[in-house]
DNA sequence: CTTGATATATGCATTCTGCATACATATAAA
DNA sequence: TTTATATGTATGCAGAATGCATATATCAAG
């Protein structure tokens, strides 16, 4: 069985990360933490519905369309009509791929500084370590793409992300 | 400087692990993501004020009286007149501590699965490691209390506590 | 006893969300 | 082609949670 107190800190520093991460994110895109989400999203895949959106983030469609609406008057997100008629395809506009990269910069800088008291040796074990823990928790497709919302695809290439790894393992 | 595989599986983790122990414990005390925290910050320190609670969740004070007010509506916390009138302590009800238990239950179930792909070796490492990013995560009394909002106070002991120490050794 | 600080409570507005529904388009069947 | 069903988007409406400004009660110091 697991270690009570190795449970306990895993929880403790999960909150207090994330705490940052949606802080820091939330304030360089506004409308809520799911906003940061969604521009990193579109930009992993542009072109995609809101549908899948949706379920990316882990919203009801309504909410996310709310969210594009808002998104859209910021000036951040723009729906184009696709070969499909009743579905629209998302895109970052210009403003909106430098806010991207705000965000993922703001996220970046909160990690490195939780990162920081590690030796290069130990951010490797960490990393051995993470690997095995993010390929247990993820399940299927919708559930990578939810984990993988405000990741930075550039630092992680697929073949070599763990929760990928995981998706096409099943 | 960090790795960026590193810092992004990090952030991917967090996120990934956050969501699911404010999904478990979110089920367990209705009223939002506070509510679990609550109860179980009260838990750790019966008869504080609310005030104190306010910082420790991090929510305006009005915001936590109303959350009081919801909790207090089921049963689960109970206001005391303390010495200083102005003040109330809040209180565990007998339904409020089994229902705090739960919580606590369901957040170690959460952190044992994702734990399980790890050797007692592997969690030993990784404690080490975590023991590291809490310590520098950790900036002040409030932070530490907000940190350790859902902590299993039984299975980490505040002389063990990095976050604790990283308080004391300020 | 007056003044200022502290702790709680409440009126009000805002934000984000989901459900139910309406509408348009696509797909498949008759 | 026509009809029926499924899919994707959008909107009306209501509910939950929150913050700001403010009111009230109590304490502490002079």
């Amino acid at each position: 069985m697991t270690d009570d107190r190795t449970a306990n800190l895993l929880g403790a520093l999960a909150l207090a990360l994330t705490d940052r991460l949606i802080e820091e994110t939330e304030t360089r895109a506004k409308h809520g933490a799911a906003a940061p989400a969604a521009l990193v999203s579109i930009g992993v895949a542009p072109g995609e519905p809101i549908d899948r959106l949706a379920r990316t983030l882990a919203l009801s469609h309504s909410a996310t369309v709310r969210l594009i609406d808002r998104l859209a008057a910021d000036g951040l997100v723009a729906r184009r009509s696709l070969r499909d008629g009743r579905a629209v395809g998302l895109h970052l506009t210009r403003a909106g791929a430098t806010r991207r990269k705000a965000i993922l910069e703001g996220r970046r800088r909160v990690l490195d500084e939780a990162l920081a008291p590690l030796s290069a040796k130990q951010q490797n074990s960490l990393t051995t370590l993470m690997e095995s823990l993010l390929g247990r928790i993820t399940s299927g497709r919708q559930s990578a793409d939810h984990i993988c919302r405000l990741c930075d695809e550039d630092a992680c290439p697929q073949d070599s992300c763990p929760v990928e790894c995981a998706v096409s393992a099943e």
